[in-house]
DNA sequence: ACACACTATGTACGCGCTTACACCACCTGC
DNA sequence: GCAGGTGGTGTAAGCGCGTACATAGTGTGT
């Protein structure tokens, strides 16, 4: 392995200067620096990691800490990985766009297991990027409180802890407002995801307030599912079990696995989506526009997400003393045809914050510049047509 | 931040006890231990990852190196990305179950930046795993210079670095044979990947291996892709328009994405699939199955070929001396409805090694046990049926 | 009673790098 | 001619941990 005092010995001079010529901010003359580049060039020289962290005191390194379904399972839960892995290439980019690098770790929802890993991880990382409900509040607070931690998704002023999430209320009160509105449906079936995932009781909630400012409709009744496609058939099929006589006209699910898990068992009973029962779903995973038909959904800005919940980990690593804030990100509707509208009117439209939630230091956060500077352009900027159903 | 100082002074012990505490492998008193233990818990220290591994000389770090498409191109190259989040996923399996952590780069194809960033990863890691012609060759052999690499996929014995990749030619042979010996096609077209990417060249070999050994069948045409849905969109037009009007009666794609686009293309312009055209592709990426007509496809073991590759790595790592050496998984044929045959019948069948190919090391690698005891059970493990097409 | 083995613990150095500080040579202005 | 810069370079002290080696303490056999 070649050192630092390798190439300053080559080149006859201290390991300082070789330091110097590295990372080019002190000055050095010219000439030495021409003989030291050659020299690292040489022999090849690349800085050790290690060190530089314990000399630096910082390491340059965040952590990600992802869900893992392990073994058996792991087919039927494959989609709802979709969501992590993109929230990491997000996250991804906006780090290594500052030079620093990503530590993935995976939970598997084991404490015994989970628990020692998150713990070695702090010590290894500056700062730790985690989806809400991967881990216990306990387990998050004493992680929180070694090292800043960024937890994406959940409800705004939850924790004392960053936030970055999406604004799920007004995303599925947009939905169904569109249902309603659009298609005229009028029995709603909610098929909600865990009840300890704030994520989802905001989606719920976004769904019965606009229930409530629409007279004549109501919700014929609900199902709590696990965010997997396998519990949105289950999800499915007890909606045809309990409802088979007088079926909803419309299916809200939590999140898009199970929106086609549901349409799936439907499909398999004779009823056709969207002319007997349309079906929706969150998130906007890929192969929803894969789905037979399209699924109309929200879209959430998972690539956004990562990046800013980064950028957000690396303020507080600048500057610790910062207050913990949470950060909502706008949401677009995606509208396919599993709503009832045709293939040909598909679109995304921009939802609008129905109201401003209360932030934890008392700011409204509006939406940061980025979300509209990188928002990909086309469709989404598209202006939302007469739409036929 | 709380350091082994601090843990010796408060239990009145050296660093030395205190180290040999927190490692539990030499002896220390039970008295001792627990008072040690306890003034852990107590003041909640966590090691510095960066000074062990400075002090171990070992960072027990493994990279890996991601593909991303950054900005426009992204939402359509997005299934791309599918392949290495499932490859990622295997490799941090293994790399955890073994008290590792992983490391993440992305490149994009921007030799200016890429190379650096790599250069940098090789100081900050004891090991890399990246997939095949993600880099360029000299680039590779640059970084294979300082520290271990896996390359993942590719031929057998293409180079000087390890290589784990699936067996691509029986693969693509079997998927052949189906077509023509169940499903009576003769005339193919095939849609090929990009010609510097050696799985792809593996596959198309084992395609015309079959046609040589099949009289009266013949490769109507080729189209070369570049792995994405977008291309296999074009693949599809092209094929319109040069054979429109005697149209090929199966189209062979190298992954599944290109496969999902050629289907989109012929369906526009009324072109039934299977029914006027069969169309089959390769990988199993999730939303194949989600397709419409669910893809015909061979199973390449994306995240065993992960975890393969980091046993590998750390093999390496753990002893430098031994000589690279190329693995070849084993595929799975995998029968939906994009082939013809009818939903009912969908079966994953394992697919045989059609000949030996040369290893680097002149042993030929079998299968390796891992591959049939992590194999997930159910489905892969059923007899093949009559298949009425 | 003494040499020796064995266990429990402490001492101190090195891992490779960064950086505060010291130093030297040379220049400027009075 | 000399104080006071200024640019270029070297010296050396850590960063937090692991561990080889030294040491103290406690048996064991003769």
């Amino acid at each position: 392995m070649v050192t630092l005092y390798d190439v300053a010995r080559e080149a006859g001079v201290s390991t300082a200067t070789v330091s110097r010529v590295v990372h080019g901010q002190d000055r050095v003359s010219d000439s030495t620096r021409l003989r030291v580049m050659h020299v690292i060039e040489q022999l090849g020289y690349v800085p050790d990691g290690a060190a530089q962290s314990l000399s630096r005191r910082r390491k340059e390194i965040i952590g990600f800490v992802c869900v893992e379904s392990h073994g058996r399972q792991y087919d039927v839960e494959a989609m709802n990985l979709l969501y992590y892995d993109e929230v990491m290439r997000g996250v991804g980019a906006a780090v290594s766009d500052r030079g620093w690098s990503l530590l993935i770790t995976y939970v598997d929802g084991e404490p015994e297991r989970d628990f020692p890993r998150l713990r070695a991880l702090s010590g290894k990382v500056d700062g730790i990027i985690i989806g809400q409900s991967v881990v216990p509040a306990p387990v998050l607070a004493q992680i929180a409180d070694r090292v800043p931690v960024v937890v994406i998704g959940g409800a705004p002023a939850e924790r004392a802890v960053d936030v970055v999430t999406a604004d799920n209320r007004s995303g599925s009160a947009a939905l169904v407002t569109h249902l309603i509105e659009v298609h005229g449906r009028r029995r709603l079936f909610c098929v909600d995801g865990p009840a300890d995932v704030s994520d989802a009781r905001e989606r719920r909630t976004g769904v019965e307030r606009v229930l409530r400012a629409h007279p004549g409709t109501s919700l014929v009744g609900s199902y709590q599912g696990k965010f997997s496609v396998q519990s949105g058939v289950s999800a499915g099929e007890s909606l045809l079990e309990r409802h088979g006589d007088a079926l909803p006209d419309a299916v809200v699910a939590a999140n898009d696995q199970m929106a086609i898990g549901a349409i799936q068992a439907l499909n398999r009973a004779g009823v056709r989506t969207p002319q007997d029962v349309a079906v929706v779903g969150f998130d906007d995973i890929y192969p929803g526009g894969l789905n037979d038909p399209p699924l109309t959904t929200v879209h959430q800005p998972m690539r956004l997400l990562g990046e800013r919940a980064c950028i957000r980990l690396l303020d507080r690593i600048a500057r610790p003393e910062l207050h913990p804030r949470a950060e909502v990100l706008p949401t677009e509707l995606v509208v396919r045809s599993s709503c009832g509208c045709s293939p040909d009117s598909a679109v995304r439209q921009p939802v609008k914050r129905t109201r401003r939630s209360r932030q934890p230091d008392g700011s409204a956060t509006g939406p940061p510049q980025t979300a509209a500077r990188r928002r990909s352009p086309g469709p989404a900027d598209v202006r939302i047509p007469e739409i036929v159903s």
